[in-house]
DNA sequence: CGGTTGTTTGATAGGCCTCAAAGTCAGTGG
DNA sequence: CCACTGACTTTGAGGCCTATCAAACAACCG
């Protein structure tokens, strides 16, 4: 059930077989929603955090004029907000971009964790700083990169996080977004993120057809899109 | 000495005598740097977090063309790097904009406190996931404010984290940035910061010279900015 | 099979970038 | 005290990347 989300642990440190049941223990319930459900909303008082176990979801804000910017994209394994343990209330919120089901973790069970199990807590907060290193990332994206660099690194991205739960292969890989979710994500128009796929498909280096991504050509992709997976901390080391 | 940062955090949440000895305890060192230092590397393996006690710090990534983005500016009370703990690498460089110093605090030390102090541990998490709802809302200026709104919001949030530490009064405080340093922060280049902030002056917002920034209508500015200070968490809450 | 959602393409516009150079100012040294 | 320097700011001209507006096309669905 929340397999993947061990396996997401598990590829960045050990967890000990007590502190799998711990954090086992901690889920009170499995949810599901369809697409486009708001799964946790800005502002409001908080109690539970929510683990990702199928589908795709995505944090955002919006501005007045109705334009929104997906702040990440959020896979299976993936606990959506944890962070709002400690922050009590969430400034986005969680939108199911696809059908999701999801684990929910009351707080007192965290806050249980945090009194009995050092390490653990030190792996979840691990966990959230994980989540800004992705933020940071995006920040150059969006800041920086052209429309096709952002684009291919998005797609890097989601290969290595969907990689390490199983969900993709060195080429391929489902993601059941429409474009208008991948504009909202990479700061652009619809319009032009079509464009930007087409020349990704020109150039032999993408498709992104009916929600699968194939990788063409991996390394010119990552080249493309100077995507360097060191910021999504891919190795086993003590947190 | 720390008492910026202690500021920071009771603006937050209550912080014990005996909290307080632990923070005051895992200072090893103080140090000081010339602006333009790098305080602390991409990619290094890294056994300290730092706090800063004066100046003006960031968190800045490159493209290999040379350009720069700044994720996070840094005020005096600020962990600059207190990720690195579960981390143990940065996926980015920390830089001094100014001459700063900083306290300098062992991992080991903060080991300690995640073994023995759970609450702390708590504020400290939540530290962390404050800088990281900065970077997201750095995300939605990015990829969707205009640049005038970027400005504008950038200078009602630094007022903000500014004045929590008493560095700022309601209308005018310290920035020793050029405007280069504006532009790696808001993904713009400096010749069209410089327009900007013009445009600002004129329509009677705000002022940008000699280091200072003078908020000269806060409401409109705010306004401009679509700045809403909720993802700076400014109440006391048990963490 | 009309309605809805999402994709694709075309035409035009505009915000911000690039390139370039002049202006300002504090600091330095003769 | 005044050239000189270097860092930063300001302004101008032109161009490009992406947005906007619009409409055709495709796919799914009750």
């Amino acid at each position: 059930m929340i397999e993947l989300h061990l396996m997401k642990l598990r590829a960045r440190d050990e967890i000990s077989a007590e502190e799998e049941a711990a954090i086992r223990g901690a889920v009170a319930d499995v949810r599901e929603v369809r697409a486009d459900t708001v799964i946790a909303r800005a502002g409001e008082l908080i109690d539970v955090s929510t683990i990702l176990l199928s589908g795709i979801a995505c944090r955002h804000k919006d501005l007045r004029n109705g334009s929104r910017q997906i702040t990440e994209l959020h896979v299976p394994g993936d606990y959506m907000d944890l962070h709002s343990f400690t922050l009590k209330r969430l400034d986005h919120d969680v939108l199911a971009l696809t059908d999701c089901r999801f684990a929910v973790v009351p707080h007192a069970r965290l806050r249980e964790i945090t009194e009995t199990h050092p390490h653990l807590t030190r792996v979840y907060w691990f966990a959230t700083n994980l989540d800004a290193a992705i933020h940071r990332e995006w920040e150059l994206s969006l800041g920086r990169r052209t429309a096709l660099a952002r684009v291919a690194h998005l797609f890097c991205e989601l290969q290595v996080r969907l990689g390490i739960v199983g969900l993709a292969s060195k080429t391929e890989y489902e993601l059941p977004l429409t474009q208008t979710d991948l504009a909202e994500s990479l700061g652009l128009t619809s319009v032009h993120v079509n464009r930007t796929l087409k020349e990704l498909r020109e150039r032999g280096l993408a498709e992104f057809r009916g929600g699968v991504v194939h990788i063409l050509d991996p390394e010119r992709l990552a080249a493309a899109g100077e995507f360097n997976p060191a910021y999504l901390y891919l190795e086993r080391l003590p947190r």
